[in-house]
DNA sequence: TCATTAGTGGACATGAGACTCCATAATTGA
DNA sequence: TCAATTATGGAGTCTCATGTCCACTAATGA
C-alpha cells in the first residue's frame, strides 16, 4: 500500500528528527544511509525530493549534508509523504463517464473515503510525537548490543 | 494507492451485481470488459483471481462465462480487493529491528493505524450498497445518449 | 461427432519503481 | 590554490505490474 520510497523517507525524516541540533549541524546521506538500512544511493535521491519539498536543507562539501528545515512539533507524517509521492484523491471518475464529471458514483466514493481516512490518520501525528515514543525507531540501536537483547 | 487490478476487479464486480440472475445466468468475459472498459485479455486473469477466492464461479463453453457466487448484500468491498491484491497490514518492524520482534515503534503503528482505517471504510459497504446508489456507474449508459448529458 | 463458444495457460512486450554506478559540481579547510 | 568531502545528475540494470497474443482445453448444442 505504501512504496518503498515512502518508507524510506519517512525512515530519513525521524532520524533527522532525532539528531540533538536540527539546523546548522547536517547529516551526511551516508549516515543516514546505514542509520535507516536504506541503499545509499537510492536515498540521496529521495533526500532530493524531501530537499526539493522545502522539509530539509541540503549543503555540499566538507561538514555537508541535510537538516531539518521544519520543527519536528510542526511535521506531520502526512507532509513527508506528500513530498515523495502525494496520496491521489479520486476526484474523477476512472471510468471516464461524461456523466460523471463532478460527482462520483458509490464505488468510487467509497474507495476516496478509505483515502480520505489514510490523509485524516496521517495528519493526526508529527514527527514529534513520533520521537516521544520510549521504544525507538532509528538509529539502529541494536548494532552495538545484539548480542543482549533483553539483559537485565 | 489502489493498483489497476484492484479497480479492475471492483468495476467487474459491480457489473455482474448489477446484472438480474446472479446465479445460473452468466457474463462472458468479452461482456464484462466492454461494459467496464476494461482490456479483455487482462481482465481474464484478474476474473480468474476472483474465481479462485470463491467469490465468482467460471464456466467454460458456450453460453459460459462468470456471475457472482456471493449475494452482493454480503459481499464487501474489501472481500474484493483481499481477492485481487490483499491489504498488507504492518505486522514486524520493516527495520528488522530484533527488539522490535513483537510492536512495532510509533511510525510504524501510525502506517499500520493508516491501513487499519482503510480496511475499516472498505469494510463497511457491500455491493448492494453500491448498487442502491441512483448514479449507476456500471453499465455505461452513456453510449447511447452521451449527446445530452444533462438534458433537462 | 463436430463446430462453435468461452475460459485457461504460457510466452512475450512495455513501463514504472527500485536500485547501482560514475562523472561532475559545489563547498570547505589547509 | 588544491585536495578532500559531499551533494547532484544521468545512464544503465533488475524486477514486477500491466497488458497482448496465441495455442489449448472444456462445454454446449446441433
Amino acid at each position: 500500500m505504501f512504496s518503498q520510497t515512502v518508507e524510506y523517507a519517512l525512515r530519513a525524516m525521524v532520524f533527522l528528527a532525532g539528531e540533538p541540533y536540527h539546523h546548522g549541524l547536517a547529516q551526511n546521506s551516508e549516515n543516514i544511509a546505514k542509520a535507516t538500512k536504506v541503499p545509499h544511493a537510492y536515498l540521496s535521491k529521495v533526500l532530493k525530493q524531501l530537499a526539493e519539498a522545502e522539509l530539509i536543507s541540503s549543503q555540499r562539501g566538507v561538514h555537508g549534508g541535510f537538516s531539518l528545515l521544519v520543527p519536528p512539533g510542526e511535521l506531520r507524517i502526512l507532509d513527508i509523504i506528500n513530498a515523495v509521492e502525494p496520496i491521489q484523491r479520486i476526484s474523477y471518475c476512472p471510468l471516464g463517464l461524461p456523466s460523471h464529471g463532478r460527482h462520483l458514483c458509490r464505488l468510487h466514493q467509497q474507495m476516496d473515503e478509505a483515502l480520505g481516512r489514510v490523509e485524516e490518520a496521517l495528519s493526526d501525528s508529527t514527527l514529534a510525537d513520533v520521537l516521544a515514543d520510549p521504544n525507538p525507531c532509528i538509529p539502529l540501536v541494536d548494532s552495538p548490543s545484539s548480542k543482549k537483547p533483553r539483559k537485565r
